[in-house]
RNA sequence: GCGCCCGUAGCUCAACUGGAUAGAGCAUCAGCCUUCUAAGCUGAGGGUUUCAGGUUCGAGUCCUGACGGGCGCGCCA
């Protein structure tokens, strides 16, 4: 429709000769869909643009352009309005064609051709198994999922993988955390040193250390380990040093793959009952496994990209924008958590992603050029990788903020919050403000008031039409789609018209939402179309005797009902048909 | 100090990447259920879009500066 519009006043343009025909093209031909009914259905601004050019007001020109214009049969009324838009009205046919194609396409309708666009590996979450996921990563969970059925419904093929960092320090001090806890489950002989986790689920971790591990762990020596007060990372570094000389690494390492089996366990079942799914999850420790790490460094030293300073190799990320250059190989021989991240980023390219698209924290901003340099080095183009910045989700009692520390283990787990408020709830709160923004959560509100939540304003708005067809046939009136169809001129009241234009918006809503990763503007549009609905509801009525009119307003809920709830799906949100 | 993000009604947020009269919910006030679900509808009040300049037919949106808030600036992950 619109591309119909656009050719139509590209030839007025011609045709009138308002500008040079060279100057046309310069030109970009917009077309809006209306907000308000008394703008008709469509307008363009092109003689806003223009005029300048043209050397005349904005007025005069839309009144050349629309008078130059060879009205189609399908155009009901061209219009000019101030400052110089240009209104056009569509006719019922044309209104009757889309709501025909919507109940044919069901929840096909909005989509666009699969494979019409770049493959796209959307990685998310990815947070480290040494712990619950919190609220903070519900965020990046709904977020994340929503974002990746909007793309593929906008035509992308998209895989979502979770990088699991099952190997490093973070990891070995949870196993420290939880063979203290373990240790202390006796009697309580150890200060639980502060670099260690503290949330209640280390006490449940130890359940699965074992048996052989801990004959191994009560042969240890205590007085070595009362000593040691581990406040930092570097001090618990030489505890488990200790710890991993006195079992013996193999054992260490037996009980590391147990509780990091259990703590992923945990993460994928608090991901799967919220509704989020993975197609692929990435070991870290896999990857080490198959010298990735190491072939990827190799082959930046051969390219002579690295510099050695200090003792350590360093990646000049400075050329690529980075604030200062980078260790990749430490001075001990060790590889940084950059180097994994490389490699990482590296591998996804190679297994033939168009684009990648990470979901981090605000608080990781700092690294976006310093990724894109590690990709450049590799010889990848590093406009493939988009870093979308989630801002922070402050949490509140009531007026109370609720401070969050995953170490710890002062953290509201993404789990209780959604037992409590409801998955169709914390999704949808989550994902309704754009990702750019600071989200405060009240869980009091969302747990006590639950019913404000504006995702029941909208299952409400599907609800009532299932309640509507039901109740039409349990009066039992004949649903005759023929007769709707040809009767669909009687949907002409205002409310009608704008509901059908906030109807034919949905691929656009599409389009913008998967262009711009913006999950919100789904969300308000979903608001948007539940309000007109409710408005509707409230002034007309459906269980009628005129067939004519009833089976056209039917056609019309049909549609309202099909994108409600195709929307609400791709929010991982459901659509019941009572409430 | 430097860098990134943000600032819209009393509160929480929209505004289709520059369009027409800046819109919703909550809260306040006034109406609407013998009739398809009142988790709803209708109406009222509430704004110098933080401030000051600039760009143009047109600015909440773009540019510059100030003020206010969040985050970051490790051979941590």
């Amino acid at each position: 429709m619109k591309n119909k519009l656009k050719k139509i006043i590209h030839v007025s343009l011609k045709e009138s000769a308002l500008i040079e025909e060279d100057l046309i093209n310069t030109f970009e031909i917009e077309i809006n869909q209306s907000t308000q009914s008394d703008h008709g259905d469509f307008s363009s601004n092109i003689a806003l643009k223009i005029s300048g050019k043209a050397n005349m007001k904005p007025l005069k020109v839309a009144e050349i352009i629309s008078k130059t214009i060879q009205r189609p049969e399908w155009l009901r009324k061209i219009e000019v309005a101030p400052p110089g838009f240009i209104n056009f009205y569509v006719d019922d046919r044309t209104k009757a064609d889309l709501l025909i194609s919507i109940i044919e396409q069901e929840n096909n309708y909005g989509s666009f051709p699969a494979n019409s666009q770049d493959s796209i590996l959307l990685e998310f979450v990815s947070s480290n198994p040494t712990g619950p996921l919190h609220v903070g990563h519900g965020r990046h969970a709904a977020y994340g999922d929503s974002l990746a059925k909007i793309l593929r419904k906008a035509g992308h093929t998209v895989s979502c993988e979770y990088y699991i960092n099952d190997s490093g320090r973070q990891i070995d001090i949870l196993i420290l955390s939880v063979l203290v806890a373990l240790i202390n489950k006796k009697e309580s002989l150890l200060t639980v040193p502060n670099a260690c986790y503290q949330g209640s689920y280390i006490g449940s971790l130890t359940e699965v250390i074992p048996k052989q591990a801990i004959t191994e762990i009560n042969k240890l020596s205590l007085s070595d380990l009362k000593l040691k007060e581990a406040d930092d990372d570097s001090e618990a570094d030489a505890l488990i040093s200790i710890i991993k000389a006195s079992i013996g690494e193999s054992v260490f390492e037996k009980i590391t793959g147990a509780v990091v089996d259990k703590m992923l366990k945990v993460i994928k079942s608090d991901l799967s009952n919220f509704g989020v799914e993975f197609d692929h999850w990435f070991s870290e420790k896999t990857m080490i496994k198959h010298s990735k790490i190491d072939l990827a460094l190799q082959k930046l030293k051969t390219k002579k990209a690295l510099f050695n300073k200090d003792g350590a190799a360093w990646l000049k990320t400075t050329d690529y924008g980075d604030d200062k250059d980078r260790v990749v190989l430490r001075d001990d021989g060790r590889s940084t958590y950059f180097a994994s991240d490389i490699a990482y980023h590296a591998d996804k390219k190679e297994r033939g992603f168009d684009k990648l698209i990470n979901i981090l924290g605000s608080d990781h901003h700092g690294y976006i050029n310093r990724l894109k340099g590690g990709l450049a080095s590799m010889d990848f183009d590093p406009e493939d990788l988009e870093i979308v910045l989630m801002q922070f989700v402050t949490l509140y009692r009531g007026k109370k903020k609720v401070q969050m520390s995953t170490r710890s283990g002062e953290f509201i787990p993404m789990k209780e919050l959604y037992e409590e408020v409801g998955i169709d709830a914390a999704r949808f709160i989550y994902v309704n403000r754009s990702y750019d923004q600071h989200l405060d959560f009240d869980l009091d509100l969302a747990k006590e008031q639950s019913n404000l939540n504006p995702v029941y304003y909208i299952q409400y708005a599907h609800a009532r039409i299932s309640s509507v067809m039901k109740e039409i046939e349990k009066k039992g009136y004949k649903n005759d789609h023929g007769l709707g169809i040809k009767n669909i001129g009687y949907l002409d009241s205002k409310h009608e018209s704008e509901i059908i234009s906030m109807l034919q918006k949905y691929p656009d809503i599409i389009k913008t939402s998967a262009e711009q990763r913006a999950v919100n503007k789904l969300s308000n549009y979903l608001k948007d179309i539940a309000q007109l609905f409710h408005s509707y509801y409230g002034k007309q009525k459906f269980v009628i005797d005129e067939d004519e009119t009833r089976n056209a307003r039917v056609i019309l809920l049909r549609c309202v009902s099909i994108v409600i709830k195709d929307g609400l799906s791709l929010l991982g949100v459901s659509a019941p048909s009572k409430m």
